[in-house]
DNA sequence: TGTACATCAGTGAACGCGCGTTCACTGATGTAC
DNA sequence: TGTACATCAGTGAACGCGCGTTCACTGATGTAC
């Protein structure tokens, strides 16, 4: 992964120019790895100059600080997230009955949460490592390429259910909530607590339950 | 809360023995306090020698390192967590049928588990913050005063309820996985997540509604 | 009841660590003339 | 087409910080005689 822009096709610590090219894309691109490879406190700027063969100060000329390359770091994550929950929706079969359709379409959404979680557990532990309200962020660096971000999509599959008439009008507002706290805790049993050895098999069936808990309950 | 064991009368930093008196006790209250204000990275172990009064390399007596300062502190936030379940517990009516009183007790399982985690935010994130399965772990660190864990109060919650036939016996299996889940994941989003600033009476609407969305898809 | 002694809880001083951040600088680049 | 110059990206060196941990020690306590 990783390598694109610029100067950086020779490979860090290596550079022949005096400037770099891009390094905020090679710093920031640095940073992901990092909060890949072990989430948001393994972000740190010394290290992200290191990777992009700089001098620690130098990232003060695209960065405030650390907490503004976490922040780029973390608007990434949450990117990545919506295109995870935009591959699972893309799958779907187009021949349903809308009713059918707006439930799978839940359905994806909470896949692509889960799956997202379980293979890039270092950024999906970034994307939600601060309060930030992602509700009401229009900001596209957060988005899919749809142009939504994740809280978006969650609350568009929603819309589609209350359209196609599986959703009451009236259980509309706040439904995202709790369609989100379910599969959002599940994520964190599975990553972070007792459910963390767990067989993709056995991952899968209790994603489905949790699914159908979520569907019948809401 | 606080004062505690021994030597410790005198309050931190003067001491009038040379021995200590209580100084494993006292490192953990500390831990505890600096856990239940920052969470489970502000259990430092230099600043908790300070509070006790104590040079820095006394803890190596008690603890075999911070990990293990941690790790006591961990299990009493797990125990507080049980205090606070059956507290809702034994709130509870007796005088139900059954039925209601099972299905009243998984609530107040939930209820529980919320309130610790909005009323002790620092010492839920530190009873969370490392895989460690709580599930078949007899340790009475970690255990209510009814000697059970918080994942076994939940489940002797969900086998009141297969008894009193309101969930299928088929179903119990994982069940605790599922509630667990979902009132995880609102946990943290009332707490770290987008639903922060929420009001107290929203706050326990929306647990209201999840937690009959469990019930009800369970 | 008194004394010698072993035990071991707490002391004092010091390490190395990697971090984020600040300072005054240097030299490559692009632009105005 | 050539030159002077402003800009500003990256350099080099250094800070202070608080951390966890290790070392050889000292002196209070309780026990055996």
């Amino acid at each position: 992964m990783a390598a694109a822009a610029g100067a950086d096709r020779r490979g860090p610590k290596i550079r022949s120019t005096y400037r770099h090219g891009d390094l905020r894309r090679a710093l920031l691109d640095a940073g992901i790895e990092l909060a890949r490879a072990g989430g948001p406190e393994a972000v740190v700027l010394r290290e992200a100059t290191r990777r992009a063969g700089v001098v620690p100060n130098a990232a003060y000329r695209h960065f405030a600080g650390r907490e503004d390359l976490l922040e780029a770091v973390r608007a990434a994550a949450l990117a990545a997230l919506a295109v995870a929950m935009e591959r699972e929706l893309a799958r779907l079969r187009q021949d349903q009955r809308l009713a059918d359709q707006a439930r799978a379409s839940l359905r994806a959404v909470g896949r692509g949460y889960l799956q997202f979680a379980l293979a890039e557990t270092g950024l999906f532990r970034t994307a939600f490592s601060k309060a930030g309200a992602v509700e009401d962020d229009r900001d596209p660096a957060k988005a899919g390429s749809s142009g939504l971000n994740p809280f978006e999509l969650l609350g568009a599959a929603l819309d589609r259910m209350v359209q196609a008439d599986v959703l009451p009008a009236s259980r509309r507002p706040g439904a995202e909530y709790l369609a989100w706290a379910a599969v959002h805790g599940l994520a964190l049993l599975l990553i972070d607590g007792p459910l963390k050895g767990l067989r993709k098999k056995q991952v899968s069936g209790l994603a489905q339950r949790l699914l159908d808990m979520v569907d019948k309950g809401l």
